[in-house]
DNA sequence: ACTGCCTGCCC
DNA sequence: ATTCTGC
DNA sequence: GCAGAATGGGCAGGCAGT
């Protein structure tokens, strides 16, 4: 690193051209010729070629696709690097555009430049517009979260790092910060231009850092990428390395993109009254591909060696890569099931509190295990890798099961809170000195003996699945299930759902769409939990004593506040959770305006909260706000309740969210300490064995 | 060796 | 996880 | 209804500082 600076050459007629609109910007030679020369504002470099406005090339990004043509829309030569200017301009143009129409044929004509001039790095920009580095199930982590960007963009800018905690505060996002103060930065020194290749193999390096000063490794890094990086660059660096685009771009819009660049880069072109239906049938294909096969290395390839209509052949579900794991929808109630599946078969499952595991056996005898965002948590799980042997039927040669892992007391048969099961540890864990035993739920089989199932209806998915497998009591069963269509039936089953630590009910189609979507919430699975339920559920009113503030579209308002209840013994508020969440935009300013006029320079004295908390202003206690929760659990850091549970440890809330302000309750008549530990005690999950029967 | 901060990942 | 919002 | 972007509690693990 050191004394490499800003590439002034390359983009000082960009900047003329985007501050001064009224003057005619500067004209430049390719890169290449660019980053050998010495900078200076006004000097034309003398060696060769094709000169280019960078405004004018990337406003090219901007045209419909129909009219969009690659070559002109290009400032480098085929086959040379695709610089990273060509990709964060397209982002800073995304940035303005609130339609995914319009966003869409950015990036795809982006895609298809690249195509056009530079395919081998067409991986690579699919890479950095998706925002990732490797595919999940690989485990590859930047490490990197925003007090390291901080560090390094003090260092990078030579402020400190209050100040860069400043800025933050006031834009609202980091990467403003880097933009803000490298227009500030006008060193004169060759500089080499970022490529996307460069760019992702630094993230690639800052992954793998790690030990002993391994943060200040990383730092660098990023000093390195910074010190090169012009124009927009360095915001959208920061952007990426934050995997906040914030600009209303994200994976599902990169696989509609590229499936539109591939229909745009054939040879010969689609005629123009295919060319719907075509792009449909593209973005289609590759966002099911992806869902099966989430290795963007496969499908790039695979793409632009045979086309998008024969991906699916190329590139398809393979054992021991995890497929995208069906979602279920929240619904509010057991009318609202009746009625969105009317005239269908539908089945209800038990919804355990654990974590999704997805199984995959191959034919070797191996066994993986990936979580619900498709990380691998084999290493997590020799316990289930073991049990596989005991709960598969010996004609079983290979297969991909669905299921929960939920932490299982084998003693007395019952199932444990999901806090026990993230006390598990993560990492090499070995069978011997696994602390938590879990009970694997199962609910669905994706694949069986080398036949694919995700296409079957659920009705034979589950016949499959019950036949191919015996439960082996606390170590593997099949999820609990009913078919009825009958409200109270179902009413009855949630409850029992509920008194048996289950969140709620999963509601499914067997017959009619009911096969298997990867990745999508579709309406075929419902899910139903009480607290979805109106007045059902715990609610809480609780004072908002503090607050955060917010990033992003919630820059100038506050993200989020600290909530207490009232503990009228010691007459003090105890802080329970904090929240984000339930606030209408109108809302938020509403409440945020008001208590603006609240902020006190310092924590009351009767405010009790950990002291990790570190909000960004405090208030006075002056409102009153109705919360719902899922559950309330013991809690490290709040207060709420202290002493009434446990001696030290307070109780805090599971999901909590906005649903009104209490307008007619003052701070001092919000829901007491004894009241949360009455509800935290009233929780079904902790009645551990001695209370069988209560109410009704 | 202990502790606290940061990050990623479960929900 | 939950929730809201623009399209 | 989709896709994206705000935000929650809480845990283990890695690293830095003492």
């Amino acid at each position: 690193m050191s004394t490499r600076t800003i590439n002034d050459v390359l983009m000082a007629g960009a900047r003329a051209a985007k501050d001064k609109k009224g003057r005619p910007p500067l004209k430049h030679t390719a890169i290449e010729n660019a980053k050998k020369e010495v900078a200076s504002k006004e000097q034309e470099p003398s060696v060769e070629t094709e000169e280019f406005n960078l405004d004018d090339k990337i406003s090219e990004l901007l045209k419909k696709a129909i009219d969009f043509k690659p070559e002109r829309a290009a400032f480098w030569k085929s086959g040379e690097r695709v610089p990273f200017i060509l990709l964060a301009r397209a982002l800073d143009l995304i940035a303005n555009e609130s339609g995914r129409i319009a966003i869409t044929e950015i990036l795809c004509n982006v895609f298809r430049t690249v195509i056009a001039t530079t395919p081998d790095d067409l991986i690579h920009v699919v890479y950095l517009a998706a925002n990732k580095i490797a595919p999940a199930h690989e485990g590859v982590e930047l490490g990197i979260g925003d007090a390291s960007i901080i560090k390094a963009l003090a260092l990078s800018y030579g402020m400190k790092d209050e100040t860069v905690k400043k800025q933050f505060n006031k834009l609202g996002d980091l990467g403003l910060v880097a933009k803000s103060n490298r227009s500030t930065q006008r060193l004169m020194v060759k500089v080499t231009p970022l490529t996307v290749v460069k760019v992702l193999e630094k993230f690639r390096i800052i992954a793998k850092q790690s030990g002993k000063r391994s943060q200040d490794a990383k730092q660098g890094t990023i000093q390195e990428l910074l010190v090169c990086a012009t124009d927009c660059e360095p915001q959208y660096l920061v952007r990426l390395l934050q995997t906040k685009m914030r600009i209303g771009l994200a994976e599902q819009t990169v696989l509609v993109a590229l499936g539109h660049a591939m229909v745009y880069s054939e040879v010969p072109p689609v005629p123009s009254s295919q060319i719907q239906s075509r792009l449909e049938e593209a973005s289609k294909i590759v966002k099911q591909v992806y869902s099966v096969a989430p290795i963007y290395d496969k499908i790039v390839s695979a793409l632009l060696s045979a086309g998008v209509r024969k991906l699916s052949d190329t590139c398809c579900f393979t054992l021991g890569v995890p497929v995208g794991p069906m979602l279920a929808k929240p619904t509010k109630g057991v009318s609202e099931i009746l009625d969105k599946f009317q005239d269908t078969e539908f089945t209800c499952e038990y919804k355990y509190d654990g974590e999704r595991a997805q199984i995959h056996y191959l034919d070797n005898g191996s066994v993986e295990i990936y979580s619900r965002n498709a990380e691998r948590n084999t290493g997590k799980f020799p316990d289930v890798v073991d049990s596989v042997s005991r709960f598969k039927k010996p004609s079983v040669t290979s297969f991909v099961l669905d299921c929960e892992v939920v932490a299982y007391d084998r003693q007395k048969q019952k199932i444990l809170p999901f806090q026990v099961l993230s006390g598990r540890a993560r990492k090499g864990v070995t069978l011997s000195e696994i602390k938590v035993s879990v009970c694997i739920f199962s609910f669905d089989i994706l694949y069986l003996n080398g036949r694919q199932l995700l296409q079957e209806q659920l009705k034979v998915r589950r016949e499959l699945l019950y036949d191919s497998f015996q439960e082996v009591e606390g170590e593997f069963q099949f999820a609990t299930a009913i078919t009825s269509d009958d409200l109270e039936e179902i009413q009855k089953f949630l409850d029992n759902a509920i008194n048996q630590s289950c969140e709620g009910l999963i509601i499914k189609t067997l017959d009619r769409d009911a096969t298997y979507e990867p990745a999508k919430r579709s309406n075929n699975w419902l899910k139903l939990k009480k607290d979805y339920m109106d007045s059902v559920g715990d609610s809480l009113d609780l004072v908002p004593i503090a607050a955060f503030h917010g990033r992003g579209k919630r820059t100038g308002v506050y993200g989020a506040f600290l909530l207490a209840c009232y503990d009228e013994h010691n007459e003090e508020y105890q802080s329970i959770c904090k929240i984000g969440t339930g606030f209408s935009e109108a809302m938020l300013e509403e409440r945020s305006a008001s208590l603006r006029d609240k902020v006190i320079s310092a924590p009351k004295s009767y405010y009790r909260y950990g002291d990790t908390l570190n909000p960004d202003v405090w208030f006075e206690p002056a409102e009153v706000w109705e919360v719902k929760a899922a559950d309330l659990s013991i809690s490290p850091v709040h207060r709420a309740a202290s002493g009434v549970i446990d001696p030290n440890k307070g109780i805090s809330l599971r999901f909590p969210r906005l649903l009104r302000v209490r307008e007619d309750k003052n701070p001092d008549q919000a829901t007491c300490s004894e009241q949360v530990g009455e509800m935290y005690l009233a929780q079904k999950i902790n009645h551990s064995g001695n209370q069988d029967e209560d109410e009704d």
